[in-house]
DNA sequence: TTCATACTTCGATGGTAACCGAAGTATTCT
DNA sequence: AGAATACTTCGGTTACCATCGAAGTATGAA
């Protein structure tokens, strides 16, 4: 009667509200420590280090030792999308952690999924790429055309070097705030990257959110108009 | 500190044993009654009644009555894929739910996954249709080629009619046994549908197996050749 | 060497939820 | 109407696990 993997020992891994906030927590992309995590979860140190070991074994999270840190990241993009579309079907169920706070609209407008730009702008950026042409939608496929790499040459990032690498250069994403697809793969990363370089963009400390400065945000729009 | 939407809901769902074998179940893409689920979930009508409720009010059944009967199924294709992506990730995680057993073969070369074909054959049908050129794969994005849509001609297939529905006509599906892709999507499930009109297949009772009948398996392996 | 920081392990506690028997409701069949 | 089927609700038990204080280990700093 019982056929196939066990979803169930994933499920309340992810169950229990501290480690789903844990995990949450390193949507983010940074590498956290175990007292960082603690806190994001709410608990203390000790109840923290034995979720963070279930996580582990468990197969949803990876571990290195600094020194006497010990620093956690999600284990492969694999989960990271998980999270992230779990974190889809929440919002869509009305599945809600928070009274909507001071804090909530500037996440929605930009933040970080994993290691791309998500939120309002990241779905602006992609709608504006795909209707300038520099990328190919197909069904859930996206793909970066000719002109699409030159262009993206011109903002500075080497497209071609991109593709040289294992992961996949485009990759759509849902977002949980939009209900719409974002940029993800090696390219949506390289474009946060190249965001922060430039100082248009940086990250808030402890958190997910993304902000623009005014030169940064202005930059952007024009960089990535929508269609009228 | 709480930001986003609270996956904790949906991963404790999940993770209890009886409800995960009654989503994985439901994944077979048949509505089901209490009492079946109560079976594959191994507990009482009792136990299940409640479980299911909770997992109507937490969005991921629908169900609708039929006489004294009420039928269960998984809300929507969103759940759907999230079950099979976590399936995926599970396999890859080493959490198994059973012994390989004597099921356990056919079900890896050939099982229903939702509402098309998944396993081995499903694997191999979607190379083949790509090698073949009838479908282009551009990142994870799947589209249907005009040779594709002639030759789908062929079988029985049309493509247009299909295109005219709002869901995605291709889409790629992880696969857990093969950790491969296979085709989703309208055009996927018209396939299988095709395939079982034809008498080629036919689905196992209380189970997500696909058995093909040896001329349906000699016609299908002859129609979707490996590459050499 | 001593102190401090970062984290783990142990042990005890408490709360939650899965579970089933029994009784109750709704629908269909005869 | 009466019986049978399908399912729900209630109540009480049980078992698990998240939690934290306290003590232990490891790494770095002074």
């Amino acid at each position: 009667m019982k056929e196939g993997p066990d979803i169930a020992q994933i499920g309340a891994l992810i169950g229990d509200p501290a480690r789903a906030n844990m995990l949450a927590a390193l949507t983010g992309g940074r590498a956290l420590t175990a007292t960082e995590l603690a806190a994001a979860g709410g608990i203390t140190l000790q109840t923290a280090s034995t979720h963070l070991s279930k996580l582990e074994t468990g197969g949803l999270l990876a571990q290195r030792k600094q020194g006497r840190h010990r620093y956690f990241t999600l284990a492969d993009e694999a989960v990271a999308r998980l999270i992230e579309s779990m974190m889809g079907l929440a919002a869509s169920r009305g599945h809600l952690r928070h009274q909507p706070g001071p804090k909530d609209p500037a996440l929605r407008k930009a933040r970080i999924c994993y290691d791309h730009l998500a939120g309002d702008f990241g779905v602006r950026m992609l709608d504006s790429l795909v209707a300038s042409g520099s990328i190919d939608a197909i069904g859930d496929g996206l793909a970066v055309t000719a002109k699409g790499e030159s262009d993206l040459q011109c903002i500075g990032i080497d497209v071609s070097s991109l593709k040289s690498s294992r992961r996949p250069l485009c990759r759509s994403c849902l977002d949980w705030s939009e209900r719409r697809a974002h940029l993800a793969g090696s390219l949506g990363k390289a474009l946060l990257a190249n965001f922060m370089e430039k100082g248009w963009a940086r990250r808030i400390p402890e958190s997910r959110s993304v902000i623009f400065s005014p030169e940064g945000e202005r930059q952007f729009l024009k960089l990535f108009p929508l269609e009228a």
